[in-house]
DNA sequence: AAAAAAT
């Protein structure tokens, strides 16, 4: 049947005869189904006749020709879907549809192609009609008085109208009455899935077969980087210039660390026994050679530091595998960082870790390296099981860390993903899919992640808390401890902050091994490259003294304390011709990357975040750091400014204090180890003058200036409100990112954004 | 207060 309906069968051909006479007997199953039903307990009683039924009352008319609707010739309408024939889905009977516009002749606009267009009526539609009413019979009289008179009186002839209810049956909601059989859902008889990749065609690493790769960096990191360090001056590798180095471990690092493993159990990750792994098949050395650019671009600056170590000593005396050496030493990276050099074998060996080294001084290499070292054995993740997991608490910082591990991910031959909030959750599920050694998340959406099945720990043998004391605070611990429950215990630990503090001890009491505590530093702005200002201010002039200290060349970072304070503050410097843009997380993800990506690329020079940008978040040549509104306490104070004077550079950061916070202010500063004491400033201080800063022009950033740069490029460039007729343009698809940018719906974000931010 | 998931 379902052919000769597809094959454009006249529509009254759709019953058979002996689907009508099916049709015709017996009560509609509706009406079983109701009387059925347990609570349809009332039957149908038939409606009284009433006698204003006028219709029967009234006499036969017989000035009009009999209507040829004589309903008793078809069958009962049944509404009853399971007598007739199930309605067929199966599209392998149809041809497989095409959506390939080039095997369809090529539309024509043209109008010329077709026939004109004729006005002569005769041509097609044959007599006009005639609207000469004088041959239509007359109508009828209309007195009245051969009709029996209206009766209105409904207590005389009706009875009393009912609106009792129980005598109608009760309205059924169950499915079988009129839609037929549930539709199945039962998979069972389809075949299982195979993950076998055996049975596929073997893999291609010929790029040739593959699609140009696209650098289009639009789709969600913003504009490319600028890496033009020609503004600077040349770095000296001149030794002499610095203070001679200590060689005597007793004046700051305190007794040699005890080497003696053997009271400790057999490591759990030994891999000793297993084969080496080949990865030479799988290395491609055309795209490594495009990513090396990349990479060094977004790594060097944190890698090549103050701090020169002897040859020996480099990257390749740490026990790293020789292909993250080969990697590194290939972009002159053979330097260890100080966290580096302490953390690395100690994270190689397998112990857990805790790690404090100073706000960019590289903590990402420190423990991505021995990371993706030691997963090198030869193993390989099973879908959906990740070996290593890194876990960050913004977005950003997380994406950040991505791409810094992406190049050597690559070159050990392992696959990496990131999984975080505001991204499409169907590329991180298919990656999960496929196979993930390494992943980086934000705790929300992995631990979905982990409700929907898509993935699970419990294979993770090295687990990185990135900025581990502040993923202990109230708010991320339940997550977090969530998170490390569903990993087996034993499982490596590596912990990392540039504050470590006893914050962490219960993250360590819980789930850490005799954990080795490295620190290359104190919890304290020991940065000597960085200057710092506490300024007491009236508040009167407190968005003067922001604009003004705003206004530079360089880079600036403006931290406020809220959301609604960065959007303010942000819109007040643009209103004094300052342009500036808010970072917070009351934003959709497009628009975080696109702001992030303006100030990255140089295109917008201040960023005004919330603390979302306090932490691991690295911007080359952040000159300074202005706290509009002062932190919460010592550790976000080093965090915040860690935004500038990193690895080597100078900055300065600007505190504005009010009043009433200068006493808070004072003993932060001693917390954090700095020496400056609130001292009295008023607009055009001299010391906002040595940071560069000027009076800002008054004048406001035009409008399409921040458009330009900050919003999302238009899908397809059409106006919104729909099609207005003439040929669609080709569709421009947008860049592929799309799926990962929501900036254009209506997302939880803007709820709760407006929600929380009343409280 | 901010951050971290949105169905």
């Amino acid at each position: 049947m379902p052919k000769n309906l597809r094959s454009g069968a006249p529509k009254k051909a759709r019953w058979t005869s002996d689907q009508k006479a099916a049709a015709k007997k017996g009560p509609k199953k509706a009406h079983r189904g109701q009387s059925a039903a347990p609570s349809a307990g009332k039957t149908y009683a038939a409606r009284p006749a009433r006698d204003g039924d006028r219709r029967s009352e009234r006499p036969e008319r017989t000035d009009r020709p009999a209507r040829g609707y004589d309903r008793s010739e078809r069958p009962a309408r049944s509404y009853d879907r399971s007598e007739r024939p199930a309605r067929s889905y199966d599209r392998s009977e149809r041809p497989a549809r095409s959506y390939d516009r080039s095997e369809r002749p090529a539309r024509s606009y043209d109008r010329d192609d077709r026939a004109p267009r004729r006005f002569d009526r005769d041509d097609n539609r044959g007599q006009r009609r005639d609207f000469n009413r004088d041959d239509r019979p007359q109508r009828r009289e209309s007195t009245r008085d051969d009709r029996p008179a209206r009766r209105s009186d409904r207590s005389e002839n009706r009875g009393p109208r009912q609106y009792n209810r129980e005598d109608r049956p009760v309205t059924s909601f169950n499915r079988d009455d009129n839609r037929g059989p549930r539709r199945e859902f039962d998979r069972s008889d389809r075949p299982a899935r195979s993950y076998d990749r055996s049975d596929r065609p073997a893999r291609s690493f010929d790029r040739s077969d593959r699609p140009a790769r696209s650098y289009d960096r639009d789709d969600n990191r913003g504009p490319r980087r600028e890496f033009d360090r020609s503004d600077r001056p040349a770095r000296s590798y001149d030794r002499n210039d610095r203070p001679a180095r200590s060689y005597d471990r007793d004046d700051n690092r305190g007794p040699r660390r005890e080497f003696d493993r053997s009271d400790r159990p057999a490591r759990r990750f030994d891999r000793d026994d297993r084969p080496a792994r080949g990865f030479d098949a799988q290395v491609d050395p055309e795209a490594e050679r495009m990513e090396a650019d990349t990479w060094v671009k977004a790594t060097r600056k944190s890698i090549d530091g103050p701090v020169i170590v002897e040859a020996d000593n480099g990257f390749a005396g740490l026990g790293l595998a020789d292909r993250l050496v080969e990697r590194l030493a290939r972009d002159g990276i053979t330097t260890p960082f100080p966290i580096q050099a302490a953390t690395i074998p100690d994270a190689l060996a397998g112990k857990d870790v805790l790690g404090r080294g100073q706000t960019g001084s590289g903590k990402t290499l420190a423990f991505g390296l021995p990371m993706l070292s030691r997963l090198a054995d030869g193993q390989k993740s099973a879908p959906r099981r990740p070996r290593a997991l890194v876990l960050v608490p913004t977005r950003e910082l997380a994406m950040q860390v991505s791409d810094a591990l992406e190049p050597l991910v690559h070159v050990m031959g392992l696959r990496h993903k990131l999984v975080a909030g505001g991204l499409s959750y169907t590329t991180q599920i298919n990656a999960l899919n496929r196979g993930v050694d390494v992943l980086i998340a934000t705790p929300g959406r992995l631990k979905d992640l982990i409700e929907r099945e898509a993935v699970q720990l419990q294979a993770v043998e090295i687990a990185v808390l990135d900025e581990a004391d502040h993923m202990a605070d109230m708010g991320f611990m339940p997550e977090v401890t969530a998170i490390l429950d569903e990993m087996p215990a034993g499982g490596q630990r590596l912990l990392f902050s540039a504050t470590l503090d006893k914050g962490v001890d219960k993250l360590v009491e819980g789930y850490l091994t005799d954990p080795v505590t490295h620190s290359t530093d104190d919890a304290k702005a020991s940065v000597t490259t960085m200057e710092h200002h506490v300024l007491l201010i009236d508040p009167m002039h407190k968005k003067t003294i922001t604009a003004e200290v705003a206004n530079r060349s360089g880079r600036t970072v403006v931290f406020v304390r809220t959301k609604l304070g960065a959007d303010r503050v942000a819109l007040q410097l643009r209103e004094q011709g300052v342009f500036a843009a808010a970072l917070h997380g009351g934003l959709n993800q497009g628009a975080r990357n696109r702001v992030l990506g303006a100030f990255r690329d140089g295109s917008l020079p201040v960023l005004v975040a919330t603390d979302v940008a306090a932490r691991g978040i690295h911007v080359d040549d952040v000159s300074v750091v202005l706290q509009v509104d002062p932190p919460a306490d010592h550790k976000d104070y080093l965090h915040r400014s860690g935004r500038t004077a990193r690895a080597g550079d100078k900055g300065t950061v600007v505190t504005l204090a009010l009043p009433h916070q200068r006493r808070t202010m004072e003993r932060m500063a001693r917390e954090a180890g700095i020496d400056a004491m609130p001292t009295k400033a008023v607009p055009g201080d001299e010391r906002l003058a040595a940071t560069g800063a000027v009076a800002p022009s008054g004048v406001p950033v035009p409008e399409d200036q921040v458009r330009r740069v900050l919003e999302a490029p238009k899908r397809g460039g059409r106006p919104s409100g729909g099609h207005r007729g003439g040929p669609r343009g080709p569709r421009q698809g947008g860049p592929r990112s799309y799926r990962d940018d929501r900036s254009g719906g209506s997302r939880g974000d803007r709820a709760s954004y407006s929600r929380s931010s009343r409280g």
